[in-house]
DNA sequence: TTGTAAGCGTTATCAC
DNA sequence: GTGATAACGCTTACAA
């Protein structure tokens, strides 16, 4: 049986050079067969005698013969390959995403092809001159703007991840950034803080800052770009490093929002290193709900963002994109961030 | 410019039904000219009128027209498609081997499809079924035995991650986990551990607990598979749980060995909340050396593995198999791991 | 510069 | 049960 080959250079049964593929063509001739018979014997259908079709496996088997899924997919319609452009795998948020698309992909039966960017603009070019070519659509994280993600786009169906729709004209899934600091700000306030910074990451989301921005002087409280210190990456390095920075220019700050949990986390790190207690002397509230954030101490107060949906969302809007609909939009497309409190806010 | 249209739903200039995709054959027609000269604008290949192409464009433009990958793969060839599978998203481990592959895979002009198990033998069949139509190669995490695999794979080469050469017949990648835990071992041991546990994992690689076995013997020290307490899943929770019940069978322990760092966290808490400080009372080593290690408190003592590199070895694998070369096998397959002393143990 | 013809490897249709 | 024959959508000679 095919089954039982398990050595895996089994092949070069003549053992010259460096054969091609064999085809159908090339197994129906060994077993002295039509290729339609061969084909036959291969995907097993019925109306074919049993020993043909042994002598047809046979065949297949002694020649290494696996169809070619390109001639394949000609002719029978139906396989579907989505794109996918992380931006980091390092940070947890992402995988989780991923997670999502994945699991949603699966369930309509669609291939996922994934690519890391690393944040780079000139990488996630280099994806989709890649993925415009082999994918039906893509999905995932872009710095590029609208407009040379559709010189790379070549026409491919596009759903950009945490845009809202009045920063793209594709479709696009989001986070309702500002529910998110309503909830996040109203939460520091009522416990007395009045002197709020953030850590804003460098390529992220804008949304975030503007939301945060927003809120805080809807509390009429004191701030300015200053109280905003950006991080050179979205990591814990990256926190820490703004969280430094922060402190000396606006020691007064009793409380911080960071951009992400990793970078909050960072914050609490620099914090305490400086010999500020967390969330005695200054209270930390980061943004992602990442699992990370109940391991550390204190437990990182956060704006949960359910991440798996996010990815499923976005699986969705190509499926209407597919299908010729008009992708969701506003709140369809939104994932609600949740408030949730541990000891660090 | 072809490139200028963004809004998406830009399809059904007619209206109608919902249409089979333009092929090139739509394009020449609308165009005027030959199926040739569409490919020729398409491809911008020289040899063409500016005047024309510009035309072609336009219509390909106007019927929404991409390429068939299919038809184009089957005539140029060079497309490969490696599979990857993983078994656990959330465990920020695997992630990062993912980059590892699909860096290797980048490099050499290869996509990635990647699929996640969840840890799940059948999930693993159905992943082989599909990848093993759509995919050149599979390299991945299984549970399933050999043989299992073998019938699922139609023949498609498969580089099988975490496995010895002990263990399976196919080309594999490993972790030197003897290594690793002789490393691990000797220091608990110069601290003077004598009594030391293992938290083992439900459906991980053997490696770690016969290493871990081997070690505490040598060292002659009491052990048997009392010692070893299983975790139902590979995660904080599930270090955990294995923890108390570790505590409850062997209270007289004085460190213990997580089979990876996500049980080991574990450990701590639940040793922490049974009121033993770690590593005072509770010595606590890990596995993998996830930056999460890093961010707990105490720091997490662990065997650092390069799961990048991890990842890069599996494609190089995946490389060799294709071109009909022998797989490495021994040292050259194997990650090393390096101890990591922080404060746990 | 442009068109014609011949595949690429598979499956579907329809005879035999 | 089995085998021609015609697609499938594209590219690459080779002509014109």
């Amino acid at each position: 049986m095919l089954a039982d080959d398990q050595q895996q250079p089994s092949n070069d049964p003549a053992g010259g050079a460096p054969r091609r593929r064999a085809t159908i063509h090339d197994v129906a001739k060994l077993a002295g067969v039509s290729r339609q018979t061969v084909s036959r014997a291969v995907n097993d259908k019925g109306e074919i005698d049993p020993g043909t079709k042994e002598r047809v496996l046979e065949a297949a088997r002694l020649l290494d013969y696996r169809p070619s899924r390109f001639a394949r997919g000609l002719v029978r319609k139906g396989t579907v390959t989505a794109g996918l452009v992380i931006p980091d795998l390092m940070n947890p948020f992402f995988p989780e995403v991923a997670a999502g698309v994945l699991e949603a992909a699966e369930r309509r039966g669609w291939q996922v092809v994934v690519w890391d960017s690393r944040t780079d603009e000139a990488r996630e070019r280099e994806a989709l001159d890649v993925l415009s070519h082999q994918a039906d659509a893509v999905v995932g994280y872009f710095k590029n703007p609208d407009d040379v993600l559709a010189r790379h786009l070549g026409g491919v169906p596009l759903v950009l991840l945490e845009r809202g729709p009045q920063q793209t004209r594709f479709a696009a899934v989001g986070i309702d950034a500002a529910a998110g600091l309503a909830a996040g700000l109203a939460h520091l306030v009522h416990a007395g803080h009045r002197r709020i910074g953030m850590l804003d990451g460098v390529h992220g989301p804008a949304p975030r800052r503007q939301a945060f921005l927003a809120e805080v002087r809807r509390h009429g409280l004191p701030v300015d770009e200053g109280w905003i210190a950006m991080c050179p990456e979205h990591s814990v390095a990256g926190g820490e490093e703004g969280m430094e920075r922060l402190l000396d220019t606006r020691p007064e700050i009793t409380a911080v929002f960071g951009f992400n949990d990793l970078i909050a986390v960072g914050a609490m790190r620099a914090a305490r290193r400086r010999g500020r207690t967390v969330p005695g002397d200054l209270a930390v509230l980061g943004f992602d709900g990442l699992s990370l954030g109940e391991l550390v101490e204190p437990g990182l107060t956060t704006l949960h963002i359910d991440k798996r949906q996010l990815g499923r969302l976005a699986v969705e809007q190509v499926a209407r994109l597919r299908a010729g609909e008009e992708p969701m939009s506003g709140a369809d497309a939104w994932v609600v961030p949740e408030l949730v409190v541990r000891s660090s806010a």
